[in-house]
This record gives C-alpha cells, sequence and structure tokens, in this order.
DNA sequence: TTGTAAGCGTTATCAT
DNA sequence: ATGATAACGCTTACAA
C-alpha cells in the first residue's frame, strides 16, 4: 500500500513495444494506428492502470486546461449553490470541469483564490465578488486573453462580461403589487448599502414609490444583512409612531428574520413581499409571495457567456440581466391595518 | 487583447540577467539568493506580471497536485454545499483547493467526474456516492496510495475512511420523542428503499417501535423520495381505517412534503419530527422539531481524516459517525389524536 | 504506420 | 550565491 509509481505513457510503450507516441496516438484516438497495434496498447493499458496525465498534457499542449474557476462567496447558501448547478449543467457537454471555491465574502479570500486558479492556468474565471473587493488586478489577465465573467454583482474597476438579476425592475415590482394592494407606509429592509444588490433593490422601491406618487420616508428604510438582525428592525418599524402597514424584504435572508419577527409579534397581518425565493414560502401562514430569481438561468448565461468568449468572440463587454418572477401566494395581497 | 504570452521564469530571468534557477529560489523563498538579486527579480516579476505555473511545478515536484476532487450528488441542496463548505474551511489553512463536481446522483456523472479528477491528479477523492454507485474501480487507485475519503453514504465494493451521520441512533432518538408524547401509531416516510440513509433510519424507527414494544406496522411505512410524493404519503396514511397519530420524516425533502400536505390538509395536530433541519423550521405552525444533522462537522471530520492521510497514517480504514441532535420545537410534542 | 527529437515551465542535482 | 543540465509526462513536427 505504499506510494507506486503511476504509469506513464512510456511504461505502456515499453510494455507493448513500441515508442510512447505510438501510445499517445492511441489515447487521442489518432487513425494512423494499425488495428492490432491499438489493441495491444489498450489491453496493456488495462494491465498497468494507465491513466493519463492532464496536467502535462495541457502543458504541453496550450498552458491553458479545461477547467473553469468560479468563486463565490459562501457554499452554503443554495442560491449560489443552484448557481453553479446551472453552470456546469451548461458546460458539461463541452467537457469543462468547474473548480470552486469559497471566499468567505472577503476580498483576501477572493484574492487568494483568484491567484491560486490563475496559478493552476484555468481556461476561465466566474466570480460573484465579494462586498468589499477591487478588481484592478484582473485588468493583467484580461489581456492575455482569460475570459472572465461576474455574476450577481458586477465588478469594481473592470470592464468585463457580467450576468445579474433584473434586481432594480423586480424590486419595483414587488412594491407596486403592495402599492396595488392599498399600501402607502411600505418599509424596506435590505442588505448593507454597499452592496450592489441592495442598492439596486433600494433603487427599485425608491422608482415605484415615485411612480404611485408616495412621498420617500427614511425612516422606513432599515438595514438587516442577517435573520437575527431583521427580525430586530421589523419589531422597530411596527413600533414606531406611524408605523408601516407591509413590508419589502431585499432578500432571503431579510425575508426570514421578518417572517421570524412577524410571527414572534403575532403581527402575521401585515403585508410582506420578500427578494428571493424560498423553499417553505408556499407552507408560511400567510404564504409568502415573493419576487423570484432564476439562479440556474443565471449561472447558466454566464456558462453561454463565457464560452462564446472561448470560442472567440471578441465583441465589448456584455451585460446580461436575467429576469424575475412575482410569485402570488398570499402575504403580499394583505390589506392596510 | 489577442492572445498574449504569459510570462515564464526565464522570461523573468533574462529581464534581471539571472538563470531560471535563480527565480525559482526566489519564488519559494530559498535562502541561498543574495539580497540585491531577490529585489531585482521581484521587481522584475511584478513589472511582467508573472505568476508560476503550478501545473509545471507540480509536474515536476511530484504529479500530485495540491487540489482535493469532492464529488456530491447536487449543488443545489444546501446539505452539500454545507459540508462542502466544512470541508474547505477545514482544508484552507493546508493550502489545499477544493475542486467540486456534481454527479447529478447518477452512476455516470460520478464515473465520468471520478476520472477527470484522476486525470487531473487530485491529492485526495471526496466521494458522496450516488444510489447506484459501484466503487471497485477506485480500489486501484486506493493502490496508489490516493487517499479517498466517502461522506454521508459508504462506498460499495470497497473498504476506505467514510464519514457519515450517526442515523440509526438519530432516528431511533426522534421516533422515541414522539412515543414519549404519547404516540403508538407512528408513520415513517423515507426516501427510496435503495438508498443507504434511508435504510439506517428505518433500523432507528424500528428500534424505537421495539424498545417501547410497539408492533411495527408495515402498512405506515411510505416512501416519499420528494416534496409532491410526501406529500401524496402522508394524505394516504391519515385517509386509512386506523390512521397514523404522528409522522416521522426520514428526510429533508419527506418533511417538507409533510409539512405542505398537512397544511393542506389542515390536519395539522398531527405529530412530526423531521430529519435534517430547515431553515424556516422555527416559524412554521406548529414549529418543526427535528433531528439535525450537523452537515459542517460532517465536511471538518471528512477533511480531517483525509489530511491524516496526506501525512502518512497508514492505519486501517475508519469510520466516523457524527451525532444528530433533537431540536425540540413543537411539532414533535403534539398529543395523539 | 511508426519513430525521433525537441520542448512546454518548472525544479533536482551537481557544479562552480 | 548562482548556473548548467536533465528530467517530469506529454505532444508537435518532421522523418523514416
Amino acid at each position: 500500500m505504499s506510494k507506486v509509481r503511476r504509469a506513464t505513457m512510456s511504461d505502456v510503450a515499453r510494455e507493448v513495444g513500441v515508442t510512447a507516441k505510438t501510445v499517445s496516438r492511441v489515447v487521442n484516438g489518432e487513425n494512423s494506428v494499425s488495428a492490432e497495434t491499438r489493441a495491444r496498447v489498450l489491453a496493456a493499458m488495462e494491465k498497468l492502470g494507465f491513466q493519463p496525465n492532464l496536467m502535462a498534457r495541457n502543458m504541453r499542449v496550450g498552458a491553458r486546461d479545461s477547467t473553469v474557476g468560479l468563486i463565490i462567496p459562501d457554499m452554503g447558501n443554495p442560491f449560489f449553490g443552484t448557481v453553479a448547478g446551472g453552470i456546469e449543467a451548461a458546460m458539461r457537454p463541452r467537457g469543462l470541469t468547474l473548480i470552486v471555491g469559497s471566499s468567505e465574502e472577503t476580498a483576501e479570500g477572493e484574492r487568494s483564490l483568484t491567484s491560486t486558479f490563475l496559478a493552476r492556468r484555468v481556461t476561465a474565471l466566474l466570480v460573484v465578488p465579494a462586498a468589499d473587493s477591487d478588481h484592478h488586478s484582473l485588468r493583467a489577465e484580461r489581456g492575455t486573453g482569460l475570459p472572465i465573467v461576474f455574476l450577481d454583482r458586477p465588478p469594481s474597476g473592470l470592464t468585463t462580461d457580467c450576468v445579474v438579476s433584473a434586481n432594480r425592475e423586480g424590486a419595483r415590482t414587488g412594491v407596486a403589487h403592495l402599492i396595488a394592494h392599498g399600501h402607502r407606509r411600505i418599509a424596506f429592509i435590505g442588505d448593507l448599502p454597499t452592496l450592489y444588490t441592495r442598492r439596486e433593490r433600494f433603487q427599485g422601491y425608491r422608482d415605484a414609490l415615485a411612480e404611485a406618487g408616495i412621498p420617500f420616508d427614511r425612516r422606513l428604510v432599515e438595514t438587516g444583512h442577517d435573520e437575527k438582525a431583521a427580525a430586530a428592525a421589523v419589531a422597530r418599524l411596527l413600533a414606531a409612531k406611524d408605523p408601516a402597514t407591509a413590508v419589502f424584504a431585499a432578500n432571503n435572508f431579510a425575508a426570514t428574520g421578518v417572517v421570524l419577527g412577524l410571527a414572534r409579534l403575532r403581527r402575521q397581518e401585515v403585508a410582506l413581499v420578500g427578494f428571493d425565493d424560498l423553499p417553505l414560502a408556499e407552507v408560511l401562514e400567510p404564504a409568502l409571495t415573493v419576487v423570484a430569481q432564476d439562479p440556474e438561468a443565471i449561472g447558466k448565461a454566464a456558462a453561454e457567456l463565457l464560452m462564446a468568449r472561448l470560442d472567440g468572440d471578441r465583441s465589448r463587454a456584455r451585460t446580461v440581466e436575467i429576469p424575475t418572477r412575482l410569485i402570488v401566494r398570499g402575504s403580499g395581497e394583505l390589506p392596510p391595518g
């Protein structure tokens, strides 16, 4: 059980009595090999348990291997998991392998993963940037022809392909839905204001208010970047003198927190629309109305953009927006007070 | 913006007027380089944007690179995402990079990923096997000293390290909890009977019944491998002549489905214990009592087992069981009809 | 149809 | 402290 050297092409060649090049021909399916030689080579490969060394091959062939690096902020978040699934599915037919790493939402983690991936000479890079990261350093990479696509959030300090949800329009729709059901005091509970998605969704919120001629009241805006904070935020909002009658929760953690908070306060009659769907949304009481994103489609679009670049598409950087969808289930249709 | 050749050690060396070997020394922090030379090399590296090529390095150094391959059945399942997060966190200090690929719960997907990873000469392999896969072919790999660890489900046809939840004991605890609250007609809704986790949890269910002297009734056992099936199963169980007064849902999909089914039937007074926690378990009405797994700990244990092997641990294959935890929230304490 | 020589980017070994 | 040379496992280009 000690470390046995792995069989190489030369080992196989020696076994058969040919040259490594002949084995290489068999492995790569070149047709200039006699049927008999091919058979003997295949037998020897089987016997020795030969597995071609992709690293050596790629080094010789093009310095780039067939791996795509994906950096996400958090492996445990099903949103990113589903995005990754969409990417994988779209790349599989092409024989591309996905390497996923998690930045833990830190610029340092992202930087370190980037450099690991680059040292590994990935074919392309897919990045969901951490909140505070900067992407100037990737400019040089772009110069070498490495396709880079950003997902969910755009890069800072770099122009490149990007796939995002229709955050602003989606939020506008969700808030307009609440307005259509008679609400005028609508709270916004979102992520940290530095985050791209929070800013976009906030704009959508203001768009909807403006369209309806409802004055903006900054006291109705709260930050709740995790469940606890969101639950606390909703408690504050409802305790105020001129309280909100409806809440727009701008991400899934916020939505979960608001649901929790309302349940504890026994205030389930407060209207609520969440951004991003939740697995149990349907079973809640009331069932949760949401603006659903399409993480799978985001991944698919990013993979397609990337493969087009690999195929030589040299057009200028594109930004693809994936539409959202309002799913009406109950909580968003509750009337005011 | 066309394909620019990437700077190599020789390029840097030429720029400085030294040999590639000297640059290599600087890159690897060997101390036999004069301070002045080192400074000039570092400057040249910066200027040319040099990034060492890990593939070439690994090829020369040991044929193995510092990548660990992980195969999971489904990227979108947060259980596996969290497992992956636990692995990554445990490996990061050691500079190991995780490559994740999804088998889509098929033997073929698993086989193809395995061979990709092997061709890539990963340092080690982590596998959550697909339901119907076989692992004889990995025997040869084990022979070459490649550490292989299975997670969540044991291998078939191969003896190797393995990390699983305490499925049987956890299920026993959950069912005993229902019994302690007066139930004697307890339904079991689980995955497909071929799945290891289903079989183990089913054993735990029977253990609990046996301990309490409750006769086993096979009519109370249903298969619900997705939400819809589980919802249908619970409807059948409650419509029977001597209906169940409590349900043990042996995985998260089954639990979600049962919650859904009970809600639709307006039968939320039926007691329920789920296996595996759900994000919104606390907000359901009634809140969901579960036997929680610890996916992060599963990942961590697997990574540690693996790193011990990399450090030369040659002891025989171990199976690590990660304990589960009963979280009491309400649904499991409801009394019988 | 098969072989030879050279080289991908790096490092081990032995010199200097 | 630095360099020359060979080698890792494979493929390209050319030759036989």
